[in-house]
DNA sequence: CACCTTGAAAACCGTACACATTTCAAGAAA
DNA sequence: TTTCTTGAAATGTGTACGGTTTTCAAGGTG
């Protein structure tokens, strides 16, 4: 004794909206080797975390830019003095990947060009790449990418046995740079590594 | 008039031979959004090329080890010194790979850990990551890594005004080294970038 | 005996398809 | 009028399937 129903039915222009997945946009199955899986998992995680977060930033959805084109596994670490291992061995000791060596917090980590010579004694060339994490406390020892009055510089965090802090170039031609009330200081992270370009 | 077949016929064991595709593994289809497909047939098309060369090089075919967790772009290249873009503006100039900026041709670079203070004078320190291209031509003036009778060093490669190659060291610490018939040397390839820890 | 020919076996691969999920608006209910 | 209920529409998604490619060894050939 079921009467008709007299819900719902039959209408165009109903039905799921494009684009309403977690990437905004339609997919396309393709076929992959099963070792690379978890990488593509990986970066497809990514790409729908950054979809959330540009829909809640912009009402308007703003598509994810271009993506960056996807890095594999280079090579190996070996070591370099004495006692490396004979040619007929396995040399691969280690798959490395240059990301995940130098950027420890993605959403905190930068990059910026050095330019000067004022910290030639730390290692730090011009034009070299300084990779520098905004996470890491700024301490005694730590050098640092710095906004002094509105300039960026980078230079050694340092404090005298008096407890003053100075902005410390690692070069006797430069000098060091005391941090009294008249300077404006904003320290944007500290330096993680250096990438030198021979 | 037609002979029935002899030849070929049901027969176990015959068929086609697992992992006999060009990634040297089983694939699997997954569903990936649209805008990622170029990025994802490019990882494709260097592991391809990366099994290539491995099954050229050794005969037992190394596979190419347990997946690199995939990387994003982490952030962005500014200008240090003077002229900075004010708080308010879009401080992102562009997104920067890390593998991408320093691996020009992944199937011919690995890493090397440098040990020694021989080269302080190049930039390189103890514990550095060398970034090492063997597709690049050994020349004049380019930093190397060599077998010298069987132990890996860093040195510059050099040639004399009368013609005669060398090795040399930069650091006045330590002695140069004439490429006489006495030694073994092999050239590994060419160091394009150095990875300094601070 | 060495080599060639040949068809079935077995794995590979793109994509179509079945099933799941989401959205819409017509009606009923409040 | 507003809110709720509901079934069909429309798109999303994993995977099974047909067609293709590669390999093997039996049997024929010289």
């Amino acid at each position: 004794m079921t009467q008709p129903p007299t819900h719902g039915g039959s209408r165009p222009n109903s039905g799921r909206k494009k684009g309403s997945n977690a990437y905004g946009e339609t997919t396309k199955a393709i076929r992959v080797p099963e070792s690379l899986i978890p990488s593509i998992k990986a970066l497809l995680n990514q790409r729908k975390q950054q979809f959330e977060q540009f829909t809640q930033q912009h009402n308007t959805v703003f598509l994810p830019k271009p993506q960056p084109p996807q890095i594999p596994l280079p090579l190996f670490i070996g070591k370099v003095a004495a006692g490396f291992p004979s040619p007929a061995d396995d040399y691969i000791e280690k798959n490395l990947d240059l990301n995940e060596l130098l950027v420890q917090k993605p959403a905190a980590t930068f990059f910026v060009q050095a330019q000067g010579e004022s910290m030639l004694g730390a290692g730090i060339h011009p034009n070299d790449i300084l990779v520098v994490d905004r996470s890491i406390e700024p301490a005694d020892g730590k050098v640092v990418i710095a906004a002094l009055n509105g300039e960026l510089t980078v230079k050694r965090l340092s404090k005298t046995t008096e407890g003053v802090w100075y902005l410390k170039a690692e070069n006797p031609q430069f000098p060091d740079i005391l941090l009294n009330d008249g300077l404006e200081l904003v320290i944007w992270g500290v330096v993680t590594n250096v990438i030198h370009n021979l």
